[in-house]
DNA sequence: TTTCGTGCAAAACCTTTGCAAAGTG
DNA sequence: CACTTTGCAAAGGTTTTGCACGAAA
């Protein structure tokens, strides 16, 4: 309960109720992914996921094939740090955060605040459905300033 | 003035003497991405502006390497959308918007508000500067649900 | 004239795809 | 057993880089 850094294993449990809800299989790689998008949090690239799952681990295309699976069923999040790579953090349901991205050190600081409802429900309210959003600040962090 | 879908000649004009002021050269590849940028405020990729430009144009890498010098020095801004290829429009000071892109038919709106002055007063606070922001929402369309 | 921008070609990079084999429910 | 997922290899697509030449201030 209200564990601010880590999801809970309900969390991730239900993530995995969720895979099998949607059609989906429950593999090794899948587990060991929201294994460590639930404890870390990250935003973490595929490559890097890849390198954590280590050695027991699977192949990079795995971890970008069940990322883009897990997202489009809301299991995880993609962020768009504006450096080429994109980055996934696990979904806790409607309880999201945001960050700001130091530009030149890279550092992440996470923001547990989240101004778009009001956007989200613009855009409902003009027909749009399943409606998400990004946002990511930028600045520069106070030790590269 | 108040022409709400495009920067006005004045807002073009200040975007060269930007340019200039930050050591750049206004050239006419430049003069002719500003130009588009400015009238259809877009946001387009840099093939898209590529062809935009046309018979006249410049090359690709003209147009990739000027969008990342003018993004630099703030006279364009740079979208994700989501599906790999960045789009760019014409910076207009403190009056951003934002967009509702249709995750089926990929069409665009512009939303003329915008929530994240918040965050980033509270990005500033907290030390950083030059701070900024990206936001984006995706949803079905009504055309599309 | 000094510094910056451009063109061309090639590279780098992240991500996606095809297909047969293996795993899941 | 039907269907999804994986591995491997290869392709795809966007964006970046090197270098000599041309252009701007």
């Amino acid at each position: 309960m209200s564990d601010h850094c880590c999801a809970s294993e309900g969390a991730i449990a239900g993530a995995l109720e969720k895979i099998r809800a949607n059609g989906g299989r429950v593999t090794e790689p899948r587990r060991a992914m929201l294994a460590i998008l639930g404890k870390e949090h990250g935003p973490f690239s595929a490559e890097e996921l890849h390198k954590k799952i280590g050695g027991a681990g699977c192949d990079v295309v795995t971890v970008y094939r069940s990322l883009q699976a897990m997202e489009e069923i809301g299991v995880v999040r993609r962020c768009d740090f504006g450096d080429g790579t994109y980055r996934y953090e696990f979904n806790d349901g409607e309880h999201h955060h945001h960050h700001i991205i130091c530009r030149v050190c890279r550092s992440v600081e996470t923001l547990d605040v989240c101004v778009a409802d009001g956007l989200e429900r613009m855009a409902r309210q003009k027909g749009y459905q399943k409606v998400t959003h990004t946002l990511e600040i930028f600045g520069v962090c106070p030790k590269c300033a």
